[in-house]
DNA sequence: GTCAGGTTACGACATCGGTCGTAGAATGGG
DNA sequence: CCCATTCTACGACCGATGTCGTAACCTGAC
């Protein structure tokens, strides 16, 4: 069975996810947490930040002979976007179908998750309600 | 603000959609139904097409001087398989947070959604529950 | 049999993101 | 002041996908 296509790791994301952790970071902090795990080269992880620099989604400043690097970009809007962009997606064709497919790949994931989900239909909700 | 980069349209994925939905197609057929709205041309279409021929996702068969074109892979399995993907992805680094971006960008794609995501959760649940 | 018109085959180019190598720049120890 | 260490800059390549253009191909009508 042909596998519909794999994405790539988005380490892009995942140096943003870790900025956000930690508020700055030089590349050298980033590679030893996140490229280097994965078995990358210093140079590699180097290259994914400056391509995020060059976005305009992170910001830098000089310390000493590195730089230090600092999200530009709110987590929630960067969330909100990603999952706005997936869902819209995911729901392009069979809306129905594929929520349900989503209700399951939650789950999978990670089963604790589907509790959660849960709850923040519930919030959602109420939140209109009460709106 | 920067976007947050806009993933691909997804013409591949609509082409399997649409087989589904007709059975067999064209490329001429498809390429009205598709590519043509999109203000792509003829070839444009029908090389996409092809490409997903080449990764065994369709098949084909002779009629005329034109091929007709069949999806071999069952939509379910598809659905799966994307909703999977993107949902890891989205879960990756903060699950709690996106979970709940997660059902924001359903509701803010249709609200009417938001009802069927409630009931999908409870039917996994119990689902699991029988289980 | 021939030809016009639709169809397919396929090479080409662009962009994006991941990946690396090399070369050049900055710094700190001696 | 000089060198080794570290870091940055950046060009390069790859695969996936979107996008076309051109050339070859087939078929049906005459």
């Amino acid at each position: 069975m042909a596998t519909f296509r794999l994405p790539a790791d988005d380490l892009e994301y995942a140096v943003l996810a870790e900025l956000w952790q930690l508020g700055t970071a030089s590349v050298r902090e980033l590679h030893d947490r996140l490229g280097a795990r994965q078995g990358l080269v210093y140079t590699t992880t180097a290259k994914v930040i400056d391509r995020l620099r060059e976005k305009g989604l992170i910001q830098r400043q000089r310390k000493g002979n590195a730089f230090v690097y600092r999200s530009r970009v709110a987590r929630e809007e960067v969330e909100r976007a990603r999952a706005r962009n997936a869902v819209t997606r995911l729901l392009g064709t069979t809306p129905r179908a594929a929520v349900a497919a989503l209700v399951e790949a939650v789950d999978d994931v990670d089963p604790a998750l589907l509790e959660e989900l849960e709850r923040a239909v519930l919030a959602r909700r109420r939140a209109k309600d009460g709106a």
